[in-house]
Formats: C-alpha cells, sequence, structure tokens
DNA sequence: AAGAGTAAGTTACAAAAAGTAACCATATGA
DNA sequence: TCATATGGTTACTTTTTGTAACTTACTCTT
C-alpha cells in the first residue's frame, strides 16, 4: 500500500488550512454553495451518469437507463434535469415519432469527468482494501 | 474557463474505455464494490467527517458535529461507524468520567483526503459557474 | 443540597427521498 | 391485432433522514 510521506501531508495540511481555516464554524452560513454543487455532482447516480456519458458521447434515456444499471425512470429523469440545470450536459429533443432525445455532456461536463474519473480510479483501486476493513470489522 | 484539448479527451477516453469497457450491462452484477464503496465515501456528510477530520487530526463526537455544522447526532454516529467499518478512520474511547472518545483518520483515511481535496477544491473553484448556469436554466 | 451542564450517543416519531410498477400517446412491425 | 418502442409521468410503498427528547453518571454553580 502506498503510505502518505510527511511531504505530502505538509501539502495537504496547508490545501486544507486555505479550505477551512476562514470559517467560522460558530455561526456557519445557512447555505453553503460548494455543498450544495457537491451534493449534486457527486451523488452516486450522477457519477455513474456522467461517466457513461463521457464514455459514449452521446445517449439517449432509456440506453443510459441500461448503463446506469439498477436506476429507476423517475430518478433517471430527475437527475438529469438537475444536472442539465447545473450545466453538466446537454438536452436535445428531435420532433420525429416516436420522439427522440439524446443527451451528452457540455464542456463543462467534460472537464469535470476529469476529475471525476481520478476519484473512480482510487476507488477502483481501493475498494477490495476496504471490503477486507470491513469483513475485519464485522468479526470484531 | 479552462478547456479540455484534444489531447487530453484521447487521455480521458482511454481511462473509461479501461474503466466501462469490460462491463456487461446486459448482465450486470447484483452488486458492484466500486459502486458500494463510493456511495460511502463520497456521501456528502462523509466527505466533511474527513476532510475536518484531516485538518485537526483528532477530533471529539461534539466538536465535529460543530464543524460539520447542519449533521444530527444520528446520522453522525451513523456514519462514523460505516467510515470506521471501512477503514477511514478509528475510534478511540477512554474510560473518564465522563466518556471521552476520538476519532482520527486511518492512514488509509489519510491517503483518501489527497484525493478528495482534488474534488473539493474543482468544486469550489466551479461552484460559482454552477450557480450561475442554475440561474440562467431557471430563467428559460 | 438542588439544579444545570457535559459527555457520547440512542430512541421514537415525522418528513423527505427513493424505489416500484402501471400508465400516457403514437407509430411501427409481426 | 397484439406486442414493442419512444421518453418520460404518476400514484403508492418502502427506505432514509431529520427532529427533538432522553440516557447515565459525574462535576460545577448557586
Amino acid at each position: 500500500m502506498e503510505t502518505t510521506t510527511d511531504n505530502q501531508k505538509v501539502r495537504i495540511t496547508k490545501k486544507l488550512e486555505k479550505m477551512f481555516g476562514h470559517i467560522d464554524y460558530k455561526n456557519p452560513p445557512e447555505l453553503c454553495p460548494v455543498r450544495d454543487v457537491m451534493s449534486v455532482a457527486s451523488d452516486q447516480w450522477s457519477v455513474l451518469i456522467i461517466l457513461w456519458l463521457g464514455y459514449f458521447e452521446t445517449l439517449r434515456f432509456n440506453k443510459l437507463k441500461k448503463f446506469v444499471y439498477g436506476i429507476s425512470n423517475k430518478v433517471l429523469s430527475q437527475r438529469l434535469k438537475v444536472l442539465e440545470a447545473d450545466g453538466y450536459l446537454s438536452r436535445k429533443a428531435y420532433a420525429e415519432v416516436p420522439i427522440r432525445v439524446e443527451y451528452s455532456l457540455t464542456e463543462f461536463g467534460h472537464s469535470y469527468v476529469e476529475k471525476l474519473l481520478e476519484l473512480t480510479e482510487w476507488m477502483q483501486m481501493n475498494s477490495p482494501k476496504v471490503m477486507e476493513n470491513r469483513e475485519k470489522y464485522g468479526l470484531i
């Protein structure tokens, strides 16, 4: 396993300082945009939707539903609306019969995929370790 | 705004290929460990708990609750249990009166903080843009 | 000596979110 | 003619969250 060096720790502490150092937790803001934005973008289903769109460039509703397996129509359509509103993806409807709707990432969405991939790669690499921890914990 | 270059796009596509290329979406696994691990680790409250612990090294229950403002006792204690089980943090109880309990990140937790920080920095940088998108969308 | 405060949670109940499955209109293919 | 496909929506159920009061045992204040 990769361990964190002292150098890295110093760097991390500086970043955390920059991020949290100024927060007055005694008078917390009633609403924090970063939290808000993050809760949408790092949502379980949103992440899968964005990654699959990054992979295929463009996908229609039912195709997307097949790849993001397990998601319901309701939640998929809801998430697509929110992700569109937040600027990650765009929706194009073609006046055919039956109607054809195509979803694809915006430029902004693509820039997010890059960040997201780093996280998911980490998850993929470390999930065996987490599962192992989880089992050990259960035995105690 | 930073745009994604063609070079980056090729790199991203390769990563996505590696991540998704082998998935048989017609016979999806009934449970995917990566999804599972990620849904715990990228949960809204978990992220805040981990980042504050990264900042302070060690925190007690009520102190943590003040920093992660808005979280309830119930959810905080539940998340702490899960994050402990998954190996991100450890809990030390001292047999004093009243009892003292200290939470701190494990080495694994620290390695996660580093990845997490990259994501949260991106969020911090881009949340104004998202808020802007959201407002425009509302007007349409 | 009575009452409040502190610690780290737990518990019962209410509200919000998510999952389930049927349904919509319209048209094509068997 | 009946089933299928399109992109969702709707009513209903189940799960997850949030709210607020309570716990145990000791100390500090009045």
